[in-house]
DNA sequence: ATGTTGACCTGTAAGC
DNA sequence: TGCTTACAGGTCAACA
């Protein structure tokens, strides 16, 4: 479900009332989610957040001795709360603070994630990620260098975590999109004229997300409730079948990587 | 090594 | 009205 642009929106909405603010219990309801939470986590109760950060679609409270890792998986949402708001269906995890905030975790499919870090015992899900696209670090020529010798299509690509993070499905489609490029292209046959233009393409659309608060498509919310607004300016898509925005030309729908994937024939070469 | 596929899980919509 | 199938924002392990 949620990609970069809102997990971060869900980070701005959620550390207002969790930065500087003592855990007062981490109450968990179902511990079966992607992975089994660990009992470690309780270390996080009666120590103060000092940071509310993220890394990829990693959320991250950090604490002095360690840090508590949510990942959103396909369908969670972050929501902050008033304590003792009623529970309602799939709420798997909730945090209280001092302030009497209560932050839960829904998330029907349970492909999200809540770990405890360490220094000592630093997950192998942080260990292999590639830049953040929003940083310095995702350098103009990094996609070119990368891509190099690589056979497979240029959107599982640029999907790839360990190249580039936080580029998932809606947005991959989007940035090929406005870039011009055929998804289905091998990532080595493309210029670095190309990826560049890719390059600042992924940037400008992730930072437009965030902007417009995400991209509701059914269920994200940001931490108060409230949708995010990116929908309404989606080209591709969820559009396969209607016209190209640009051309008019109808959008195909295919599967790479066993993604849908929209894109239109006669402006993406 | 790289590329592809199945798996995890629930909800919803479409097709018959 | 059912029942079955396909698909959905992610990622990881197991294969060829």
């Amino acid at each position: 479900m949620p990609e970069l642009p809102e997990v971060e929106v869900s980070r701005l909405g959620i550390q207002p009332y969790l930065e500087n603010h003592q855990v007062v219990a981490l109450n968990v309801f179902q511990p079966q989610l992607r992975w089994l939470i660990p009992n470690e986590a309780q270390d996080l109760v009666g120590e103060t957040i000092r940071a509310v950060k993220r890394r990829s679609k990693y959320l991250l409270l950090e604490s002095d001795p360690g840090t508590l890792v949510i990942h959103l998986g396909m369908s969670g949402n972050l929501r902050v709360l008033p304590v003792g708001s009623p529970l309602v269906k799939h709420d798997h995890v909730e945090l209280i603070t001092s302030a009497g905030q209560s932050l839960r975790l829904n998330d029907p499919r349970r492909f999200g994630a809540v770990l405890w870090q360490t220094a000592d015992a630093p997950l192998s899900q942080l260990a292999h990620l590639g830049p953040e696209p929003l940083t310095e670090d995702f350098a103009d020529d990094h996609l070119y260098i990368k891509s190099r010798n690589k056979k497979a299509a240029v959107k599982t690509f640029i999907m790839d975590n360990r190249i580039v993070v936080g580029v998932g499905n809606i947005y991959a489609n989007e940035a090929l999109f406005m870039s011009g490029i055929d998804p289905r292209r091998a990532a080595g046959g493309i210029s670095k004229a190309r990826y560049r233009l890719l390059t600042e393409t992924i940037r400008t659309v992730l930072a437009r997300a965030i902007e417009q608060g995400g991209t509701t498509l059914k269920d994200f919310s940001r931490a108060d409730g409230q949708p995010g607004y990116f929908a309404q300016e989606l080209a591709v898509y969820g559009q396969g079948g209607k016209p190209c925005p640009r051309c008019q030309r109808v959008l195909d729908d295919i599967r790479i990587g066993q993604r849908s994937t929209v894109f239109c024939k006669v402006c993406q070469t």
